[in-house]
DNA sequence: AATCTGGTTTGGTATGACTAAAATTGACTG
DNA sequence: CAGTCAATTTTAGTCATACCAAACCAGATT
């Protein structure tokens, strides 16, 4: 149990003591390579390393030849830097489904909460979203976008940074199997109908009919999902 | 926008693919780093960079002095790769608050649905643990054991995989703020009741009033925390 | 003041070398 | 013949050096 670190990751651990501490604030550029060699004593190899292991946790921006700048942590960054291992997670339709279920949660959650406490410009929102969602249902690609929308409204409903930082997240790892779906006006208008039926509960202030709204609704883009991936197996 | 890429990342994105369409599986070890040097025809610098991209993603494993082992994808090891940004949005207290009111939405979820669908033995199973819990009020450490062990099982009664990885993730990320918070038998017995109150509300299969008492433990953890968390500033 | 321009700095890459640890080989032993 | 151990070979970690091209900067030009 051991495990001797390398050089890399002891200056690794350093600057993100200094990132941590604020020593090194959030904009602020690192120092450039060669003199980071000089200040710690170590080759640049390891410099670099520890740079780009940096880079990779998502503590500091580093686009080629520019020197690395401290990134301002938000939880966007921090659902991108695992990106590639929910990606391998999703390579069955079993790591799928779990995701896709967490994500029936969250909404099943959300449409609750919006049921009991909405204020009248979230509903207001919802209600936008909801309209332009229902102009929308024969431009296949503007639905698309207005159907998402309709959801992040509900995400940004709680008021909580992590929830639409999360949504993004979904909907990007779940894209993939998304745009492989078949769409038609007709489902866009059993699309749009969930959309209202989840609005008017939450209208009425019925957060159990919020709830079976938001399952049934996503048990529904889930059959369709599932017909895509038993397809491909 | 043109952003080129540097070599290193062409050959990370090469070995991703290999790993995602299975041509690298789950336990096999990468060729030799001056094997690769040949089979890509680049430089060392860029084989060892690229490596260590992968290791910092968490897509192999890659003890020092070891060769870099392709590791089978869970969720523990993705929530792992982004501790450190998830660190850095916990030095405000903000984002500790954000954090926490998502473990309140996850435990309120849970609550309800295992008031609604838990099978026998997941209720014998969170019986235990309450028992367990109860016996400890006057040893703190084992009662904290015991209190973490009571909500694992509410996250592993889903059945979802990702969820008792959350849970691990929340324990790991809080735990600091948690354990600079003043212990007592008095204060274990008071948690210990909100555990009952929580298993008795499933028991009776009454959701509503499992959501209540949920919300009142966690507000009553959260008050706990609050308290130090003004007190370090 | 804004722009252009040429020298300087700096990041990306390649190469070669050295060390210590890991993997492998093969002789040796029971 | 199986198992052990020591010698040999590979290999990862690190360092030093060199070169190029892009970014940066300061002084000259308009």
């Amino acid at each position: 149990m051991k495990q001797e670190r390398r050089a890399a990751d002891e200056l690794f651990s350093k600057f993100e003591k200094m990132i941590h501490s604020g020593e090194l604030s959030s904009g602020q550029a690192l120092p450039p390579e060669r003199e980071i060699v000089e200040t710690f004593g170590v080759s640049r190899t390891v410099v670099r390393e520890a740079i780009l292991a940096l880079s990779n946790k998502g503590l500091v921006d580093a686009k080629p030849r520019y020197r690395p700048v401290v990134k301002k942590p938000d939880f966007d960054t921090a659902l991108d830097t695992i990106g590639n291992v929910v990606n391998r997670l999703l390579d069955d339709g079993e790591g799928v489904k779990n995701l896709f279920d967490t994500r029936i949660m969250i909404e099943v959650y959300l449409a609750r909460q919006a049921s009991v406490e909405a204020k009248r410009d979230d509903i207001q929102r919802l209600k936008t979203a909801l309209d332009e969602n229902g102009e929308a249902i024969d431009n296949m690609e503007l639905f698309f976008n207005t159907d998402v929308k309709f959801h992040r409204v509900l995400y940004e409903m709680g008021g909580n940074p992590i929830l639409p930082a999360v949504h993004r997240a979904y909907i990007g790892w779940l894209q993939p199997n998304w745009i492989k779906m078949p769409t038609s006006s007709a489902r866009n208008q059993l699309n749009f109908e969930s959309h209202e039926a989840i609005f008017n509960a939450i209208l009425m202030r019925d957060p159990d009919k919020a709830e079976a709204a938001t399952r049934k609704h996503l048990a529904d883009a889930w059959d369709q999902i599932n017909k895509i991936l038993s397809e491909s197996t």
